[in-house]
Formats: structure tokens, C-alpha cells, sequence
DNA sequence: AGAAGTTAAGTGGTCAGACCAGTGGCCGCT
DNA sequence: AGCGGCCACTGGTCTGACCACTTAACTTCT
């Protein structure tokens, strides 16, 4: 067939060369260039397939080292919003809750799950809202949930810059501190939701 | 940031193109080398863009005749993820988790928005889980909401089959005619979560 | 010998230019 | 009007060049 593409080709055959070799995270790939040689096909085409790799979160590219195999679960999902980023303000107003309403939910879940390290770990995040929100995500001990909120912060951030002031922060550790999921959520919606639901 | 990736930048680019030219599916991009040489890139900067939002699902390419919106929602994404999942039972628990949290959080924003043509239409639901619970999904009026959640849908069916008693989809769908959230969030606690969570 | 600074090789990131292989419209011929 | 071929344009691919960065080996100085 001389049809089909020949980085959809080349994007299968890494795949199974990464199975063949059992490369397990962290380890390396070999090189853009002597992939091209080995596979005969040019580097360019190497690298789009590299690049749907790396959309789908197996690997990892860094400039000067090489590319290597990224940790499981890092995978998926990061694209369930692709399907979506186009349009217009139906859909921010649409990302904007989504992303709300999904942190609310994971506050209130780390909450339940809070342990001493976890709280020590926020107490240390930078005092900027994604740091933030996202130890507090990863409190939930859930890594579907955070490969999520990153996806929705990801886009998000393309759109709008938010900052809370520092008392809110300091609240809302507080509450968690106290396990006290009322409190958390109820700084949470005061200073977040509320701010967000004024500005849109 | 000089470190920024070009192929990055020009895939925000080429998205706010399309959002901005409020292209439809069907419509046309520019070509390639219109497009590199509009946003000052290489085209092969352009090529590995274009693979992103193709893999994404959101364009279309054809040899000899250009670029092209596709009609959204036939993610071939999904399916190509299949292949990458890897089963691991701490993946499969984080996948319920939230598929239900997400469940309970759509049951509680879909009673507060609930009106009368929205209880028609789940009323005329199937009483099956994934019918039914679709129109509630539905009902929170938040498309991004129902996209998350018929990917976790799409992937916890391939794992589980569940199915609830009828009394289950009545006491809600009259929690919800009550428009009481807080009897639509104990219905399901009781019979989904707590089923569930026995379940595993 | 050990520490500090320098160099060189290798890697991903980017670009420009070339050619191939399809597509479709234009033009002239019949 | 209908046919056929030409040609401009498109995506697909390859090559070679250069940049920015990392690492490790090498030199140099103390």
C-alpha cells in the first residue's frame, strides 16, 4: 500500500518497538535520528509520529537528553477537551464550571483523605493557584482526577489569569487542617466561585 | 520564555484561527505553507501542529485538496487509547471513583437547573443506567460536563456492567421532581455508591 | 590529586528547499 | 457540449543545515 502515511507507519512501529524492547518508564528511546536510519524513513516523519506518542502521554521529549518513556497513567484523557477547544463562550462558560465544580469536589474529597505529610506538602506549595490546587488535587489520592483538573487548567489558563489573596489560601489550609470539610468548601466557594461567577 | 515549543504555540494559534473565523465542519483551513508562512513558522512546525488536532479528532487532511473542520464527536482518540490502557486495578478504581463522583456532582447541578422538559425527557429514559443517567448529565446544560463524562462511560463499560433496580431510577427521578438535591444525592449514595464500593 | 573551567559530541527543535503524488480547474480541441 | 490534457495547488516525505541545550570527557589551575 502505498497509501498509507508513512508517520501513521513509523507511529506503530515505535509503538512496537517500545513493546518488544520492554521499555518501562523513565527508560530512553533511541534517538530522533537513528530512529529514521533504523526505520528508513525520514526524521520528519519521525517526528510526527513522536509527537501523537507524546499526545497520548507515553513519552516524554527533552531538548538536549532525548525522549523517554513517561510513568503510567500519565496517559490519556489529556485530549477528551481536543474535541472540544474550539467554539466560542458557551463552551468557556462550560470550562469554567467544569473546572470549579471539579475542585470543589476534589477538596472535598482530599479533605476526607487528608494525612499529615499531604498537609505538610500544601503547606509548602507556592501560594499561586495552580501550585495550590494542584497538591490539593493530588491530596485526593486519585491520578485520573488530577491528569483531569490539569487537562481543564491547561486550557483554562489559555484563557483566563486568576489569583486568589493570600488570606484565602491560608483559610482554606486551615480548614483542611481541621479536616473540616464544611469549612473547606464553604472558603472555596466564597472566594473562588463566587469571584468567578461575578466576573462572567 | 524563549523555551516555549513553536509546533506548541502554532497549535494554540491555529486553534484561535479556527475560533476566531468560527470555522464549521466542512470548512476549509488555509494551506500548510499559507499558514507557515501567515504565523512566520516553519511548515514542519505547521505539519506537527496539524498532527495534534488531527490525532484530536478536530481536523481532517486530504492529499491533494487541503485541510478540513471535521463534524466533532467521532473521536478516533478514544478507540487508539484502548490499545494503550493498561489494566492496572489502581487505574480501575481511580476510574470508578471518579466516574461516580462525577455522577453525584451532575445528579446535584442537574436538580438545581432541573425544569419541566428536562423531566419529561429523563422520565421517557430508558431505565438503564447509561440511558438514564445521560439525560441527567444532560440536564446540568454543561456540554463539556457530558463529554468527561461518556469518555468514563466509554472506558468503565469495556470493565463493568452495572445495573440498578427500577425502584432506584423512580425514587430519583422523584427526588428530582421535587427538585430536592439533597434526596437525588441519597438515592444514589445508596444504591450506586454503596454498591459499588462493596462490589471492590 | 582534586577542583574548576572548557570543549566537543550528541540530542531535540526549527527551518528552508526540494521532490512526489494526488486533486481540480482551466483551456483548447474536436 | 463534451472530451482530454495541462498546470497550479495541496498534503506527504525527505534531506541537510543550524540553533539551544545537556552531558561527559578533557584540560587547566591550584
Amino acid at each position: 500500500m502505498t497509501t498509507s502515511k508513512v508517520y501513521i507507519e513509523t507511529f506503530w512501529q515505535i509503538h512496537r518497538m517500545i513493546e518488544e524492547a520492554g521499555l518501562q518508564p523513565g527508560d530512553r528511546l533511541p534517538s530522533e535520528r537513528e530512529l529514521a536510519d533504523r526505520l528508513r524513513v525520514g526524521r520528519s516523519s519521525v517526528r510526527e509520529a513522536l509527537r501523537a506518542l507524546e499526545l497520548l502521554g507515553l513519552i516524554e521529549t527533552r531538548r538536549g537528553e532525548g525522549t523517554f518513556m513517561k510513568p503510567f497513567g500519565d496517559h490519556q484523557l489529556i485530549q477528551l477537551l481536543g474535541s472540544f477547544i474550539l467554539q466560542g463562550n458557551r463552551e468557556k462558560r462550560d470550562l469554567i464550571e467544569t473546572k470549579l465544580l471539579m475542585e470543589r469536589m476534589c477538596l472535598q474529597l482530599a479533605c476526607k483523605r487528608m494525612t499529615d505529610e499531604k498537609l505538610e506538602r500544601i503547606a509548602q506549595a507556592d501560594r499561586m493557584y495552580h501550585s495550590f490546587f494542584r497538591r490539593i488535587v493530588e491530596a485526593t489520592d486519585n491520578y485520573l482526577l488530577l491528569r483531569i483538573w490539569l487537562v481543564l487548567s491547561d486550557f483554562f489558563e489559555h484563557v483566563y489569569t486568576v489569583e486568589l489573596p493570600s488570606e484565602c489560601y491560608e483559610q482554606m489550609w486551615k480548614a483542611l487542617q481541621k479536616r473540616s470539610c464544611e469549612e473547606a468548601t464553604a472558603v472555596y466557594e466564597q472566594y473562588v466561585m463566587q469571584k468567578m461567577s461575578k466576573e462572567n
